[in-house]
Order: C-alpha cells, then sequence, then structure tokens
DNA sequence: CCAATAGTGTCTATCAGACATTATCTA
DNA sequence: TAGATAATGTCTGATAGACACTATTGG
C-alpha cells in the first residue's frame, strides 16, 4: 500500500486519543502585585469554579497551538498579548474527568491598562492577586499550572527583562525593579539593576518623567529584541 | 444538570480533536561526537524515512505523557535514560499528513555504553552524527525538534553539567569539558571549566583514573542533585 | 630524554552587592 | 525648609578568561 492509499483510508476515530486543551497563565502587574487572569468556568466539569482561560483546539479555525491560545486571550481580554511563551505541557489520566488529557500551557504578559476597560464589560473573567488565588479552590490542576509559570517568571527575573512585559509601554526603572523583587522575592539592589539594564542598553529613555511625590523618575520604553537578551550572569538568588 | 450526569453522558468522540505523540531526542557523546538516536519508519506515513523515536499515547497503558516516553525509549534502547525532560510542543494542521498534530518533545541523554548491546540486535535503531543527521531528509518535522533540542543543550552545557547525562558513569573532567566545547561550538578554558565544577562540589572522585597516552585523567561521577545545579554565571557564549 | 595529556598558579577584567551620597520633586 | 523618591559614586568580593607553569604517564 502507498502513502496516498493510506491516508485516504485513514480514520483517526478509530484510535483512542487524548483531549488536547491549552491554557494560558496571564501574568500582570498592578496595584504593587502581581495578578493573574481567571475565568470563571461556566460548564462542566469544574462548573463554578475560576480557572485558567484556555480551551479545546479548533482543528478548523487554529492552524497552530499558539492560534488557539491568541484566540482563546482575545476572547477574554479583547486583545494579544505583547509576551507569550510555552510553558509545559501536562498531559495524565487524572487531571479530567473526563479522561486522559493534555494541556499545553502557556505564560503571558500584559499591561493591565490594555485591557482593563474589555475586563469591566465581562463578569466572568478578571485580575486577581497571586496571593489570593493560592489560597483559591481553582479547576483541575490550574493551582500547579500556575505555581510552574510563576516559578518560570521568577528565573526569567533573575537573568532578563522579560517581565517589563507586564508593565505599560512606557514604565520608570523603580517600577520594573519593583516587579522583579515581587517576583524573585527579595529586594534588589537598585545600583546593580539599574547598571545591568544600562550597560546591556536594553530600554530606551522617552525623554518624558513621571512624579511619585518625590523626584520624577524617567519613563522608559523596551528595544525591540530586549526580550530575547539574557544577562551572563544572574542576580543573587 | 449536575456533573455527575454530564460525566456520564460525555463522549469525547463526538469532538473533533489533534494526533497526540510524544517525541524524543535521546542524544548520547561517542568517539568525540554527539550523536542522536533515530528509528526508521516501518508505517506511513513518511515510511522508510529516518524519525525520532515515539509514537502515539496509549491511554490504556500510560497514566502520564513521560510514562509514554519511557515506554518507547525503552523498547528501542532497553533501558529508561537516566536524563529525561520536556523540551517543547509543536502542534500544528501541516506538520503530518493524517491531519492536525501535537507532539510533545522530549530531550533525553544517556551513555552510549549502557544500550550498545541493545542496539546492535535491531535493524530499525541507530545512532547517528549530528552533522550526518541535519543533512538528512527526516520524517515529519523531526529535523526542527533536533535543532531546537540541540539549541536547548547548548544553553544548558552553558550554565550547567546536565551534558555528564549523556557520558558513561564514570568520566574524566577532560571528557566532559569537550562534550561541552562541542554542543557550545567553541573551546574552553580548561582551569574555568574545572574550577567551577570543583567549587561547586558538584563531583565525586572515584578515585580511579584513565590514560589516554599522557598523565592519567581522574575518574569523577555526578552526585545525586548536579543535574539541577544551575550557575550563577554562563560561560560566555 | 621527548611527546602527550592532566592539572595548577596567578593575574586581569567584569560585574553584582553594599551602602553612602547627591539630585529633584512636592508640601 | 523637610520629606520623599530617583539617581549616582565608589569600594569590595566573586568568578570567568588567559596563559604560563608543573605533574604524570608511555615510549
Amino acid at each position: 500500500m502507498d502513502e496516498k492509499q493510506f491516508l485516504a483510508e485513514y480514520d483517526k476515530r478509530q484510535y483512542d486519543s487524548p483531549l488536547v486543551t491549552v491554557d494560558a497563565v496571564m501574568f500582570t502587574y498592578h496595584e504593587e502585585c502581581l495578578k493573574v487572569l481567571l475565568v470563571g468556568r461556566s460548564n462542566h466539569p469544574d462548573q463554578g469554579k475560576w480557572g485558567l482561560p484556555g480551551g479545546f483546539v479548533d482543528l478548523e479555525r487554529d492552524s497552530t497551538l499558539e492560534d488557539t491560545v491568541r484566540r482563546k486571550l482575545k476572547e477574554k481580554t479583547g486583545i494579544e498579548p505583547p509576551y507569550l511563551e510555552q510553558l509545559q505541557s501536562i498531559g495524565n489520566a487524572k487531571r479530567d474527568k473526563r479522561g486522559w488529557s493534555v494541556t499545553i500551557a502557556y505564560t503571558a504578559l500584559m499591561a493591565y491598562q490594555s485591557c482593563e476597560a474589555h475586563i469591566a464589560t465581562v463578569t466572568d473573567a478578571q485580575w486577581l492577586a497571586l496571593d489570593v488565588v493560592s489560597q483559591m479552590d481553582l479547576a483541575f490542576d490550574h493551582q500547579a499550572i500556575i505555581g510552574l509559570a510563576r516559578e518560570r517568571m521568577r528565573q526569567k527575573a533573575l537573568y532578563s527583562i522579560v517581565p517589563a512585559y507586564a508593565l505599560p509601554e512606557a514604565f520608570t526603572l523603580p517600577e520594573l525593579q519593583h516587579l522583579h523583587e515581587v517576583l524573585i522575592g527579595k529586594s534588589l539592589q537598585k545600583k546593580s539593576f539599574r547598571r545591568r539594564i544600562e550597560q546591556a542598553e536594553l530600554l530606551i529613555d522617552t525623554g518624558e518623567k513621571r512624579s511619585e511625590g518625590g523626584r520624577p523618575a524617567a519613563l522608559y520604553r523596551m528595544k525591540q529584541a530586549s526580550g530575547a537578551y539574557t544577562f551572563v550572569r544572574n542576580l543573587e538568588d
């Protein structure tokens, strides 16, 4: 039998295969704390619980897994996030009551402001502070997935400025530093923090300032490639 | 309708879902070069081509994705690899002629010697040098997956001694250094390389030596947790 | 002895940590 | 002016790179 004939006769329905979903851990930074986007589940299973935005791949509409995530996130936030990266896939027989299930989990970052208006119009999606979320009973294994995403972001905070995608396009260095401090879980030396960013020329000074009650801080925005930059030397853990 | 009833009536066959496979990029180090384990495909699609070991999740036998990979690798090599880590999932409508397909790709490392005898007994699996493989026409997108795995290992060589899992249990420092050099693609200062490993106390001196024509080199083995250790400062790229 | 390979001594350069000092705003 | 926050100066310590040197084997 040649391949053409094989493919013509192939019917995947005769093989049992796992459920396939994607889930996104969307972080932002607002009011000095890390928040994650949760969605109220309106369907079984785990109806009524909060969980991560995500869902089934639509074989017609999505041509890649990332299409699926972007589509799901756009439904909830109104926009596509400026940072989206695959986190990890979790697949086992127990995580979903409907049966053997695989989820491809993503981490995403966006500014609180860029979807504030959209979120306000819906009741089934909201930003929740991470320390509140960790006390909640979430759907499926979403609590564990959030834990994985958080740990990954913590690592990134040690060797990159990826967390900056959780801020508005223009931000101050003290603001970025505080975000890193929240992620890493300890305070940082501002001199060290500024020095490495300056030296790597990762940010552009917009020339504008923002005042918080003292000396106004310079507003910066990221250069195009800055998300991909990694420092050779990590901040201390 | 309550959840119990929902689950009783749920039939996943009514929803179209992607094919789900796992694939493993198994590296080893032998005769001064990096090799990857390839398997000759005996079935359509891409029958006759070489590809990565892997296959469909067996919903009955496997209770996690990792079970699937370990099972597939054991079939080909006779043993389970000492290092196995999820690499990335690739899912899109085009990568498999049978239709929308997701593969969860893993990177694995093992010593050449530990499956040499088993591999010799089969004709459909063999170790191939990476620079040979890169010229081959492999099944599906496996060439690209190998590229991803290689890049990940290159990164790990800069900040960890994970590559040591591609060596026999006892190995010499010059041997490990050369493996890192092959991965990174440039030569390293032996002083720097030794110093960081010594200082982090990652290896145990077995007391034995191995001679290669000059002064005999000390044989070491990894401590238990050494694979998880990351240096704060990377080797230069 | 020489050739080959393993391993050390030691200097320099880089960069994060620490912390004191200066700058610039508002009330 | 004081209080607050932003930004800089400068010293120390850790560690990677460079490279010369010594050590241990086999001919």
